[in-house]
RNA sequence: GACUCACUAGCUCAACUGGCAGAGCAACUGACUCUUAAUCAGUAGGUUCGGGGUUCGAUUCCCCGGUGUGUCACCA
């Protein structure tokens, strides 16, 4: 470092500012190797940053990198001047200049820039990671993911596929005529999940909110409101635990289309899911973790119960009692809480026995009623929702049900969720006394639907950890 | 939060049972006008994550702490 700082005093002490102002970039580097035949002989001005440095006495090869890619160029000390081959000596490995040259292909066939000038455009005072292993201390990428970026094209390719498939989605939900909104990111109550929230306070209002959980109870007052069909892609936050697929803040998008039910929205999140994969990566078939998976609809549809009958040969649609329910919890080893009913410890035993055998895209359908407080009861069996969860790779992806618009069962459930509350489950919902009041206006029937966008990239990307989908995900702070 | 494994030069990694802390890349000096992990000769670079203990002697063994990986718990 202290020879880097010699290095741009000497570019200083030749009135040449080593952190430029702008530089006219006429191409990239992909270009110049696309459209070679074209280009050779013609002088182009390309920007970026050092990769590599083959010095010959007075000639040199430099990769310079930029956006697009990489593309080699030549310095020659009796093209570029005796004065400026000098101060060609001064860049470094990470230097960031600008090159202005003439495309041509060397001798050895590799497409280059023959350089005639050059200026510094910002000067590198720490040394990259090491060109041949790249960065792999998983610790300073995740921190110092610029350099991760750097030095790491898989790195860069899986954001600017996350960046597509983020761009597809909305393509898809456009071309279907919903309205994108924004909607609070602070709340007064949180609800619309089963979470811990975390808390700030509005000084000048002098009153705590909650960062929001998830934004459904907002974006179905707006399907009261009349706007059939909205989406809201955004930021969530959940305090809870950090694990290979969990970040304190998560990405997810809430889409709501009003008279529809949970049967279409299955139908829609086949095609959103294949259609993104289809637009983004070609195919709808894709390996993820060396596991083919086929996303192409239609999915897997099995009843909550009938999955945990094939993977436990336990039929719950034949148990009344939460004794009974209790008993086989137990014969398989399930843990459940005194607050769980009969669909709670349905649940715990689909959690722990089923979802790890759920590789291919399945839904879930007919979750309990007890875990399930804004979903529409079914019509035949009121302990069960019109809900469905979607699976992939043993993961929860999707989650989405036919909309509770009975403000007066809402009204029940919440009271249910607060007796839960104040018995110590601090996950159950709060009251939510507008939103109901929202309700009582008419709510349209409404089928929503929620998709995980990290775990989607993920999948897409092939990304063990969602740590590899978040450009900075949360690590604890040092100093 | 519990357990587990890891932390050595800017980066990637060595160092046997506790015995002088090393290599490659990067850097620096020199040679070299078509190289591409350029090559050749040389030089420099360390609080071995921090603190304590055991020992003649600790990167190595023990204790406490930090950060991270993984698993579990909570959850999506």
């Amino acid at each position: 470092m202290r020879v880097r700082r010699e290095k741009m005093a000497a570019f200083e002490a030749q009135g040449i500012e080593p952190f430029a102002r702008k530089y006219d970039v006429t191409i990239h580097a992909d270009e110049v190797l696309a459209k070679f035949e074209a280009l050779e002989g013609q002088t182009v001005r390309i920007a970026g940053r050092i990769m590599a440095v083959r010095g010959h006495g007075k000639t040199s090869f430099v990769h310079l990198m930029d956006m697009s890619g990489k593309v080699q160029a030549y310095f020659r000390q009796d093209v570029v001047g005796e004065v400026e081959y000098e101060k060609f000596k001064l860049l470094d490995i990470g230097d960031i200049i600008g090159i202005e040259g003439v495309v041509f292909k060397t001798q050895r066939g590799e497409i280059s820039l023959k350089t005639t000038s050059f200026e510094i455009l910002a000067k590198s005072l720490r040394p990259l990671p090491e060109k041949w292993h790249g960065l792999k201390d998983v610790e300073t990428r995740y921190r110092q993911r610029y350099l991760d970026l750097i030095v790491n094209p898989d790195v860069r390719n899986t954001f600017v596929t996350r960046s597509k498939i983020i761009k597809s989605l909305r393509s898809i939900l456009d071309k279907r005529d919903y309205l994108e909104v924004e909607t609070p990111m602070m709340h007064p109550i949180a609800g619309g999940a089963a979470a811990r929230p975390f808390i700030t306070h509005h000084n000048a209002l002098d009153m705590d909110l909650f960062l929001r959980i998830a934004p459904e109870l907002y974006l179905k007052r707006l399907i009261v409101g009349g706007f059939e069909r909205v989406y809201e892609v955004g930021r969530v936050f959940r305090n809870e635990g950090i694990s290979v697929r969990h970040n304190p803040e998560f990405t997810i998008v809430e889409l709501y289309q009003a008279y529809s039910d949970y049967q279409d929205l299955m139908c829609l999140t086949e095609d959103i899911v294949s259609g993104i994969a289809l637009e983004v990566l070609g195919t709808t078939q894709i390996t993820y973790q060396g596991q083919e998976i086929n996303l192409a609809p239609p999915w897997n549809r099995m009843t909550m119960t009938e999955a945990v009958k094939k993977y436990t040969d336990v039929d719950f649609d034949a148990i009344t009692t939460i004794e009974e329910a209790r008993s086989i919890a137990d014969t398989l080893g399930v843990r459940y809480e005194k607050k769980n009913g009969i669909g709670g410890i349905l649940n715990n035993i689909f959690e722990d026995k089923v979802e790890e055998h759920l590789i291919q895209p399945t839904f879930i359908i007919g979750h309990p009623t007890e875990i399930s407080p804004l979903a529409k009861r079914n019509k035949d069996n009121p302990e069960i929702t019109d809900r469905f969860e979607v699976f992939i790779f043993a993961r929860e992806l999707a989650n989405g049900f036919s909309e509770l618009n009975d403000p007066i069962d809402q009204e029940g459930r919440f009271a249910s969720q607060v007796e839960q509350r104040e018995s110590g489950d601090d996950e159950a919902h709060m009251m939510d006394h507008d939103y109901v009041n929202a309700l009582e206006y008419g709510l349209p029937p409404t089928g929503g639907l929620g998709i995980g966008i990290d775990r989607l990239v993920m999948l897409l990307t092939d990304s063990p950890s969602i740590r590899d989908v978040l450009l900075f995900p949360h690590m604890r702070h040092k100093e």
